[in-house]
DNA sequence: CACCGCGAGAATACATTATTCAAATATCAC
DNA sequence: GTGATATTTGAATAATGTATTCTCGCGGTG
């Protein structure tokens, strides 16, 4: 901050050339990242060394430190401005999508990690281990996240299968027995189906797993062990994005506990 | 925040010297400030030259470039960590798995967001939007990420598909032209083939879309948009869940950007 | 009018940075 | 292994940038 400061209070102070130099660098002060003593010297219309004694009459040893001590404060200065929502300062630039984004998802995975308990994650993590076959449906919305979920577990080397269909989830769901599992995915709607087939297949022994929006939803009332995501405050778009993300959270979740349990 | 990202990135695929100099660096950053190119050269102990064209070979101009664009990087990191070595508490349980994963998570999708410039993801979404046809293909440990993609871009009304297998993957790219999109997905090995066909479908007039691996692996050298994660320094199995969950985010910010240019 | 005092720029000395080139080293195919 | 080929390295040097010196011109003053 001193170093603008400085220039502006000894603006009256100052012969006409230091007046121009002054001038200028306050109203460009950024361009002065890529400027040499010759070419500010062009641009303001004295020459390269009248820059130099500009520099040290300010208290700098010369040029170079002139120009690092604007550009610092002037970094300084215009962070502060932007600083706006407090405690947030996560991702360095704000102007850049991805952080935008990234800011928002953090407040996603915070809610999804807050609101599970470490037991259920464990418990499906076991349930999933301990699973001959495991079938994985989900609404509309999520198809991506389970067809995410189902190929990760298939690397695992766990027998899962992506069942698309309310038909044929019914069918497949009706040769599942005691030892599977039923993996449940859901976001908003369309899940009606789907705790059709959670329930019958609760009739036959298998072990129902949702994945599925907080609080208690159609879907994972009728389930053995629930995972929970809390939806964001967005538009619908972004929203349901978000809501992906934290299933992607839980997802990875059970991968990592898959990974770590198996050394 | 990209400049020391960017070192930390390249570290593995640094000479001796190079790696030298990263490393002082990133432990010294803040008295990279006064020093000139032949005095951080004696205190490493390598060549002034070989300052000049480590800076270079990092994508500056030359020295003082790079010194300016850590001092930079620094002052905007050191805004508001103020201990480093990770962990604030940013995850409130930090007994809950899911709050440990949230955790480097966190890092995982800062770095990402610091390495790609906007303009990249900007062209990515121009490119996705104006594509006929998007063949999407991955090496063995992206098949997910890239079946994920995939189904939000049929979610999204875009022509997508995930072709797997190295001979299948050429004889649809021979099928493309110029305007359709190629979109290669790569995390760590495994790309030699994806390379071919890209070069292939390159030969075409086919636009290519890289999302791999910093700095530039042999995918997205041949590639018009090069995206990339920065891998997490883990063991093999979590910095391979943590590069997806990178991955993962660069994805989101597709759909995402795709979503709100769409209205 | 001669004599300072001061600010400015041209010339130039000095410092730093960038490039070139040859030797050393690592990498790869056989 | 062995030879061919690329990379990396530092010494020398060219290019660029920065600081100093010195001189000139201008306004005030005795």
């Amino acid at each position: 901050m001193t170093c603008l400061l400085k220039m502006r209070a000894m603006r009256d102070q100052m012969s006409v050339n230091e007046r121009k130099l002054a001038d200028f660098i306050l109203d460009n002060t950024k361009l002065l990242r890529d400027y040499s003593s010759q070419q500010l010297a062009d641009v303001v219309g004295v020459s390269q060394s009248s820059v130099v004694k500009f520099s040290q009459k300010l208290g700098y040893k010369g040029y170079p430190s002139l120009k690092l001590a604007v550009y610092e404060t002037y970094a300084e200065t215009s962070r502060g401005q932007s600083g706006q929502g407090g405690g947030d300062g996560h991702f360095a630039q704000p102007d850049n999508p991805l952080s935008q984004l990234g800011q928002k998802k953090l407040e996603v995975l915070e809610n999804t990690a807050g609101i599970n308990e470490a037991e259920s994650l464990a418990a499906a993590i076991a349930a999933i281990r301990g699973a001959r076959c495991i079938q994985v449906s989900a609404c509309p919305g999520s198809v991506a996240v389970a067809k995410y979920l189902t190929y990760q577990l298939l690397e695992l080397g766990c027998w899962a299968v992506f069942v698309e269909g309310a038909q044929v989830q019914q069918r497949i769901a009706n040769s599942l027995g005691e030892e599977d599992l039923l993996c449940i995915i859901c976001d908003f709607g369309g899940e009606e189906s789907l705790v059709d087939v959670a329930n019958h297949a609760r009739e036959l022994g298998v072990k129902v797993l949702s994945l599925t929006r907080y609080n208690y939803n159609a879907a994972s009332i009728h389930s053995d062990i629930r995972l929970f995501v809390v939806p964001a405050d967005e538009d619908e778009d972004m929203q349901r994005l978000l809501f992906r993300s934290g299933q992607l959270h839980l997802v990875e979740g059970l991968v990592s506990g898959l990974l770590t349990q198996e050394a």
